[in-house]
RNA sequence: CGGGGCGUAGCGCAGUGGUAGCGCAGUUGCUUUGGGAGCAACAGGUCGGCGGUUCAAACCCGCCCGCCCCGACCA
């Protein structure tokens, strides 16, 4: 392709709005247009490289058997309130819905698992039809409550997702791993680093379940790993080996009742300091409303050790309910009889409804002896609080969240958090909605059984973005060779007539020998020409100019290097192709 | 949804009540031609929208819309 026949406008400034890497150098390079928040045009450049992956995926979800079909993406609301997912979704506010004139709700579909079952029910009647994998490449939309980062949080993206159907969980294991495995082979031909970790399955439902995770530091997720490789998972989800407990080896000392003022000193880092002691042995009681998948809800206090926070993922799934949140500031006086700050687990007043407040205690606080807590009144603590002694337990729970450095759960070493983008989720959903649908067949003894389904999502749009944010320099994007646009630019920097021929011949070879190349043919400046070439990122590059020529030769680079060879021109297509061969990460001479 | 900020030419921005500007990009001409050239001329604007105050509003006031950041939330 030549630039004068291409609609391509590259961009000296980044626009305001753009504030992660891969927005700005793809929107600079001209590959990309920001339309509204969260929802990106694509330009025929960028196009390119969303079709190249978009062609990784189809390829290598086809290579395990998985089968492609096209599902609505206007969906109507009665499949999504058999799920039971249009009020949880709805109540989220992400779900872009709309009306038809007769007034019927359509939802513009996040993610299909309820088309797919209704398709799949309506097809299969016996375990003998057993076991597929459905897939589909398609827009998805979720209205975010807050996109951000340029394509790696649209509001409208393009998603892989695919759904495997077997008739037991011994068939949904075995499509787990071959997902698995897929995703790690297109990841790899992206020539991303990525990790696989555990993580919490949210909305979608579901038990087991792991992220593909590119590396990069603008990810928004929080990743946890053992320093051997053992173990990774989101913080989310991520456990710790039991903390050193700083009480350990202490004869319990007698329980001071409200005898340690705090007055007006909130924090737990102050307190501590006034206290004489550590932030370990400063408890914090957190006030929860714990909400159940049927709407009723009830108040309860979480206990945790004043250096470490509470995981609100982790916490609903302890507790054993489907959401938590904070109970309001302003509620908190008629519960504890204090301001924030000093709230403590003995004496909660039940709130209108309940009997008492339940009071779980993180893990890490189950032995804890000799401790300072809230005393429910402003300004105080009690000191010496034991918990096996002093207080009445509903529970033990584990909902710490995991810090960098803490010790590995596979016994050795500590942890390390690092920051990742998830470009990839993969579930074990078992029959959630298979029963909430009705999907089912008749195995071997004629017994109807809900199908068991996995569920597998890749971001294709992220996944791009995630791959310039880990393959770029201050001069623009490095494409890695099968995500580039096109693999190899042209510059002819002059427009005599021998470099035009020298290139215009060029040109043609290496089209003739499959390579896919960007001609910039036109009437620009040496400068200009090497500025866009760097900027869009092509990885390899092959100049014609007259300096070069009147030695007889072209010139070849590669993005990643820089460092530019003569090459003589009719040895330039097969010095390209080797380059190209080996990943365009040097030249190959 | 809470807090903060922004909205002026394609992009980046200046302009605090009195003739709407600058840089880049664009068009034409001349010169230039190996890392975002120079000179000259030109073109391009509902100053986000609506309403108000004023002799006069990009600027002051009100409402609305859009966008960005932090937080809460979240496949």
């Amino acid at each position: 392709m030549r630039w004068s026949n291409y609609l391509l406008s590259t961009l000296r400034e980044a626009p305001g709005d753009a504030e992660v890497v891969s927005h700005k150098l793809l929107a600079r390079a001209g590959m990309l247009m920001k339309v509204a928040a969260g929802i990106y045009s694509f330009t025929p450049m960028g196009f390119r490289s969303l079709k190249k992956m978009i062609e990784i995926v189809r390829e290598e979800m086809d290579r395990t058997g998985a089968l492609e079909v096209d599902l609505p993406i206007a969906q109507p609301k009665e499949l999504w309130v058999e799920s039971g997912r249009w009020d949880r979704y709805m109540n989220d506010g992400i779900l872009f819905h709309l009306e038809d004139r007769k007034a019927t709700e359509f939802a513009l579909a996040p993610t299909a698992e309820e088309a797919v079952t209704d398709m799949v029910r309506r097809s299969v009647t016996s375990w003998r039809q057993l076991p597929f994998n459905l897939y589909q490449i398609r827009t998805k939309f979720r209205d975010e409550i807050r996109p951000r980062f340029g394509l790696l949080r649209g509001r409208e993206f393009l998603m892989k997702d695919a759904y495997s159907f077997d008739v037991d969980q011994k068939g949904l294991d075995a499509h787990y791993v071959k997902m698995e495995k897929a995703y790690r082979a297109i990841f790899e031909r992206c020539g991303l680093e990525y990790a696989l970790v555990q993580a919490d399955s949210g909305a979608i439902g579901g038990s087991a379940s792991e992220e593909f995770m590119v590396v990069a530091d603008t990810g928004e997720d929080a990743l946890v790993f053992s320093e051997d490789g053992q173990y990774g998972a989101n913080v989310e989800k991520a456990i710790t080996a039991p903390l050193p407990e700083p009480w350990a080896g202490e004869e319990e000392k007698p329980f001071g009742r409200a005898d340690s003022p705090t007055p007006g000193i909130v924090s737990t880092e102050g307190q501590a300091r006034h206290l004489g002691t550590t932030e370990d042995r400063i408890t914090n009681t957190m006030l929860y409303e714990a909400i159940r998948s049927d709407e009723t809800s009830f108040v309860c206090a979480i206990v945790i050790r004043g250096d470490l926070t509470i995981n609100e993922v982790k916490l609903p799934k302890a507790l054993g309910v489907a959401h938590v949140r904070l109970v309001p500031e302003e509620r908190l006086p008629e519960i504890s009889g204090c301001k924030p700050g000093f709230i403590g687990p003995i004496g909660l007043m039940a709130p209108k409804g309940q009997d008492e407040v339940p009071v779980y205690v993180d893990r890490t606080m189950e032995n804890a002896r000799n401790v300072f807590c809230g005393a429910n009144e402003d300004g105080t603590h009690h000191s010496n609080l034991s918990v096996k002694r002093d207080l009445k337990v509903a529970g033990v729970l584990e909902v710490a969240t995991a810090r960098d450095g803490d010790p590995s759960p596979t016994g050795t070493g500590v942890l390390r958090i690092k920051r990742g983008i998830e470009v990839g989720h993969i579930f074990k959903l078992g029959t959630k909605y298979s029963e909430a649908m009705k999907c089912e067949v008749a195995d071997p003894q004629q017994k109807m059984i809900p199908l068991t389904m996995g569920c597998y999502g890749l971001g294709i749009g992220r996944t791009v973005a995630a791959a310039v944010e880990q393959n770029h320099d201050d001069d623009g994007i490095i494409w890695p060779v099968p995500l580039a646009p096109y693999t190899v630019a042209l510059l002819s920097l002059q427009r005599d007539k021998e470099v035009l021929e020298a290139a215009e011949k060029l040109y043609t070879d290496l089209k003739a020998a499959g390579v896919e190349v960007f001609w910039d043919d036109r009437d620009e400046r040496p400068g200009v020409k090497f500025k866009d070439a760097d900027l869009i990122g092509f990885p390899v590059r092959v100049v014609i100019g007259g300096k070069a020529l009147a030695k007889g030769v072209g010139e070849v680079s590669t993005r990643r290097e820089k460092k530019a060879e003569g090459i003589a021109p009719e040895k330039v297509v097969e010095v390209v192709k080797a380059t190209l061969a080996g990943g365009a990460r040097a030249l190959a001479v």
